[in-house]
DNA sequence: ACCTGAACACCGTTCAAGT
DNA sequence: ACCTGAACACCGTTCAAGT
């Protein structure tokens, strides 16, 4: 039976986590699903727009966290943040991904919609609850980057030579900063 | 006279500055400094090592401010980090390259440096000043590259449409929470 | 030492034409 | 509606051979 979008975002799924963003090529995703590179075309119209939805897709995988309370907030956000993390991390390239999607269609990143509404339960004020998603979300993109440039580089060398223990530290540590700097409490180490 | 490799960067940063990283191609540069493509690799091994050249040639134009005393330190942090972005902002696809050349060559940027040794000036411990750093690079470089995605995307349509205004202010209302967050006093705006 | 010429193995996108 | 075949205008990298 015909191709369907679907499918064409699972391979495309299937290539980035196993191979990543270099050989994520429409001629290679062609070749993987046995048609011509032109019949991807009439699926979607451009490589740009598949990585969108390659981008939503990878952020299925994370649940909607039940809403928390004003006290709970903070938590929440915390876990959110971890879970994304989670999400990501072992998917090559996936950082940069998803920055092409949030800036071509944020609306397809739900986990990027709770954020916002749980810093807004937290207490920080309307105006400055944009500003603060974006200081979370680039502490999140950035740390998940610097990762995995850092997997690519000793990609060659003896694996495992990057230390995912400090890099875990890291992210929580940058995390800790950004809520307490946003005058929320810290949350306990769970 | 023969090409050296100073002109090759220097070439390179231009087509970045104006174009951006799309047309940094070998054979646009090649083209550019009427040499064949080959040519290219006498004097780099590679595009990534030539790309790794310009990002510090970008840094170049940041002056190393005046070691600051600890009160000021906070100060000085949010000065630098002011200057990077000014230094980075109006070059397309500057994040980018920054990024390659952290995780590729980090002892080449030397305002990298800097800030690590400010931020322990002002009284982050040892072991946490590398972390602070990278929260506050992850900010600094997520801000440039959603702001340089947003005008990307915005190419076609009217010109500034993107409101700079908002990002500037979102850059600084970053840079605050995390100074804060780190227990720094919050520098008084300048 | 420095560069040319030419090749190798790729790209994304478009589009008439087929079924 | 869905896909093929073929083209267009590109890539990064290598390397024998030239000067």
């Amino acid at each position: 039976m015909a191709l369907t979008r679907e499918q064409l975002i699972d391979a495309a799924v299937g290539i980035l986590s196993e191979f990543g963003l270099a050989d994520l090529s429409m001629r290679r995703l062609a070749r993987e699903l046995d048609v011509q590179v032109g019949a991807l075309y009439w699926h979607v119209k451009s490589k740009q727009e598949l990585l969108v939805d390659v981008a939503a897709k990878l952020l299925d995988a994370v649940p909607r966290p039940t809403t928390p309370t004003p006290a709970l907030a903070p938590l929440s956000i915390a876990a959110l943040l971890r879970r994304l993390r989670s999400a990501l991390i072992a998917v090559p390239d996936s950082a940069e991904v998803m920055q092409l999607a949030q800036s071509m269609r944020p609306e397809s990143l739900d986990p990027m919609g709770w954020l916002l509404e749980f810093l807004q339960i937290a207490g920080v004020p309307q105006g400055d609850a944009t500003y603060a998603r974006h200081v979370l979300v680039n502490h999140l993109l950035g740390s998940i980057a610097s990762h995995q440039e850092a997997v690519a580089l000793s990609a060659g060398a003896e694996p495992d030579t990057v230390s995912t223990e400090w890099e875990e530290s890291a992210f929580d540590y940058g995390v800790r900063v950004i809520l307490q700097g946003l005058a929320l409490e810290h949350p306990a180490v769970v």
